[in-house]
DNA sequence: CAAAATTGTGACAGGTTAGACAGTTTAGGC
DNA sequence: GCCTAAACTGTCTAACCTGTCACAATTTTG
């Protein structure tokens, strides 16, 4: 389960840390403690129920694990993952260039994307790099699907992805991938 | 998203804080409360909602006419553009790829985009395309900037350019293209 | 047309807290 | 293992909240 620092709470509620640790303080928001300097770390269970009990808006970064951006630019693939992944119940967006992806990814927020390498003009490599140099999108699952061979996908892996699939692959063995990385929250 | 609080909104509309709070409470103004002392904060969105609806004028901060993001391949014309504009008061960004482009185009919700046809990958024409495919970028003007001969820049007319830039440029003619462009409110 | 009622805004007071600052320590990244 | 960004504490000030009142502008009524 993900925790939270004051200073990230701070920044979603739109406060001053200070007063996240006297809202802790107060015992309105439950946190443990870590030793050393006695950091405060917010489960996000109880960062969500603190937002809810005063009415307070979600950071969308929170509710993203259902939400899944597929870039692929073989419109067939992106059919294809789509319709599996629908099924799953997963909320999907589709990019098939660089610059949909990029707009998707700030606008849709999604907490996992699919990433084929092969992608004309900017190439799914350089993509992945990029969102790996944004700190926002530290928390970003990123599945990188090719068809190409071995190294390149461990030079994925080692670029920043959070897991590869290799084409061609069944409806089963992409649902296992997806669910694998869901965060347990 | 960024928030207000009351004393910020009041000083934006050129009011008593105490005035803010009533329209908060006769629900004319959306917020939501901190715990402790009641604080009001007020989301960007629903600030410009509000403002929008009573025709007030928008804080320099808000008003996307003061941000221009410049989008080209090319270093040295990104930074020869950026440097004629930020004269000129501009707050600008720039991004060298479609991907960049999109990114920024959601973060920075720019008033003006320059944009090169000449882009990598993607190409400009199509980011053009994109853009005007998506009606919250209706009021987005694009400025586009070429070297290329007319027949293409007409295209570009087409495809929703609000006004096309025709390489080599001076200064000048920059500033009065851009200008020109700004919508008067 | 004038007087009265209504409505909206600002001012003041009293209470409470959020934010800023300074000084210190450490968690996390390289 | 080192370095930096970010966390902690304590204190003070400025900002926010509520309630009430006065005043001005607008609308209604006689």
């Amino acid at each position: 389960m993900r925790t939270y620092t004051t200073g990230e709470v701070a920044s979603f509620c739109g406060v001053n840390f200070r007063t996240v640790i006297r809202w802790i303080e107060r015992g309105l928001l439950n946190s443990h403690r870590l030793p050393g300097r006695g950091d405060h770390r917010i489960s996000e269970a109880d960062l969500l129920a603190f937002l809810r009990q005063n009415d307070l808006p979600l950071p969308p970064s929170m509710d993203d694990r259902n939400r899944v951006l597929i870039v692929d630019d073989e419109p067939a693939m992106v059919r294809s993952i789509d319709r599996v992944l629908k099924r799953r119940g997963y909320e999907t967006r589709t990019a098939s260039d660089g610059f949909h992806a990029g707009k998707q990814l700030v606008d849709f927020a999604p907490g996992l994307m699919t990433l084929d390498l092969q992608m004309p003009g900017i190439g799914g490599l350089n993509v992945l790099k990029l969102i790996r140099a944004d700190k926002r999108y530290a928390s970003l699952n990123v599945l990188v699907i090719s068809g190409l061979p071995e190294p390149m996908l461990a030079e994925a892996m080692a670029s920043g992805a959070s897991a590869v699939l290799r084409k061609p692959f069944t409806d089963l063995e992409l649902e296992s991938a997806v669910a694998a990385l869901q965060p347990q929250r």
